[in-house]
DNA sequence: AATGAATGAGATTTCATTCAT
DNA sequence: CATGAATGAAATCTCATTCAT
């Protein structure tokens, strides 16, 4: 439903980055024409590039500036959380209610990693490692405070844990219209056979 | 190092099959040209369309052929050992030496295949199951040995364990030459994770 | 002669089909290729597909529109003559000017549309059923009046006709700069023929 | 239904004559690949390289052949009829009889015609004028007896002629499965409008 | 004479990006 | 700021023809 007309400047580049969202989901970032997201955003083809040097960098500023409200809000979902483990069950639920909540942003944040690991290799997806940093963070504590066993390597464990949330997520999402499975339960499934699996 | 000339017709497919690998792992699915791929196999481009329909059939018919052979020796390398939790062990094992060994096919297999949309929404790839599915049978044999928690669900278990076999595959195909972690003992710490998390 | 930038939107459109029908005159719709069209009507190859949906919706869209425009000049030519016979005679006088002042268009409509198996096969030639259509309603009218003998079938007589003129125009075209014969002196003959072959 | 195997020389030569034909009419010369004639013939591709240059001239080789027999045939049936104008009717059954005789002949003809005339002007269809020159005999002939009118120039009377003839066969040709009238008695329409047309 | 696997030149078409208005 | 028509580079795939067997 392409949105004409009006709209103060930061306005318009929301509308582009949300149809951005949705076609590079529907598509794929190489099928994704950007006609196709300039009239979804209800702009000029060219307008896209007042606000973004090239598709690439629409893909990686998707990236940059919706990781940072995740990471926020991961934040926030694990403050005042003490426990260790209680962190690590949280942190999946966050994990699989984002992929719920904005499958399409899912969708897209899972291909672009692919992509940027693969030909970007100069560009560090930075807010992934702060997402991550924060698992790694929980296990730290965990060492410290002596609950989680000490010679579990935080950086195996760490993208251990991260890769099997974005396997599990990835099926949810392939499975489109007909999940074949709970992503909520799995969330426990998942965090339970991690804390288990490294707790002393 | 282009081979020109000779060669009966199954040595010729596999040179392309070969050349495919190494020109989808250096330069991904898309920058990747049937003439590199021609030359570097020795033959030329039209010879490839004999062989395959077209760019993407050969993406995945790497996919099937080597997936097969990946199931089969799983299938050898599991043989003969009886508790599950060891099977887990030689599970992890076999991954990262196949991911090493064969670095260039791994990198297609992890990468490129997931940027084809074909293959994530098209595609149903049987061979994955059926490697998944030696997994699954693990779990299923030690539940029913009681060694394995009964209130485990084996599909989530089963794509957890591959999402952090895989995610760390990447992340150690991606350092390329520079290895930031040693991948024989990540395969150990997983496995351990995995083990304990799932054990009664 | 390239014509290079400026002109509006339709003055480009009718450059490339001014280009098109003396390239496809030129070489022949096969050998034709786009670039050249697209040099000679001075745009980017691209542009053409901004008109056209291709090189072969490019062929019947010269078709389809030269034909309407021949159609109305037919009925400027027509206009006023009452007698069924001397109606026959202008038609072919405006079929032959019209091979003479338009050579390349011509040839294109003669040759080069008969060799598209689209055209033949599954598009139906509306335009030209119009054009024919003229003819036998001048015979329709003559039969009326009793001028024209009630026997002649008229389907028959209008494609006899229009080959006719057509395999002669084609004669003509083919000798290019040197006509074999004098077009005139023949629309007059065949005019003749058909006009006794038919009268009462 | 490809035939494999035996033959003599001659015989193979037939049969690649034969596929060629049925493929030519089936999907134009330009759509009809090489492979396609091989296997109608049951031969390998190679082989028709031992009997024709190329494509072309397999084409060419029909034109020739089958033009020679049909000229033949059409002696055979003038012989003996004395009047012009009955052999001006004879002229236009035999046309047409061929037509639905030898449908897929008949369609290769008429569009080598077109291919022959724009592509290779330096190949005269030697065998075309001579089936032309039978109608400019009996014209000649008619006008030595008095009966056609002296003032018809042959040429334009022939050309026109045979453009209707050929014409008429194409729309018949076209209509594939359903014809839309009846040749015989087009035949003698024609026929009828010529004679009345040029008669003294 | 026959085979048919291999060749490789060549052209259409797409689509990210630009820039004159 | 915004537009969107125009650009033009680039790469897949076809298929007539060859030639080693």
């Amino acid at each position: 439903m392409p949105e004409r007309g009006g709209g103060s400047r930061g306005e318009k580049r929301v509308r582009i980055i949300d149809a951005a969202i949705r076609v590079f989901a529907d598509r794929g970032f190489h099928q994704a024409r950007v006609t196709d997201i300039a009239s979804q955003a209800g702009v000029a083809d060219g307008t896209i590039y007042l606000y973004f040097r090239n598709k690439e960098d629409l893909l990686l500023t998707i990236f940059e500036e919706k990781m940072q409200a995740i990471n926020a809000g991961l934040a926030g979902e694990l403050e005042g959380i003490e426990d260790p483990f209680d962190r690590i069950r949280a942190f999946a639920r966050y994990h699989f209610s984002l992929v719920q909540k904005e499958r399409a942003l899912a969708e897209v944040l899972q291909v672009e990693l692919r992509l940027s690991n693969k030909f970007l290799k100069e560009y560090r997806p930075k807010p992934l490692w702060q997402y991550l940093g924060a698992f790694a963070g929980i296990l730290r504590e965990g060492q410290e405070a002596g609950k989680v066993r000490a010679d579990i390597d935080i950086f195996t464990a760490k993208w251990a844990f991260f890769g099997a949330l974005d396997e599990l997520a990835m099926q949810w999402v392939l499975a489109r219209g007909k999940p074949r499975f709970n992503l909520d339960a799995a969330a426990d499934t998942v965090a339970d056979i991690f804390i288990k699996g490294i707790a002393n």
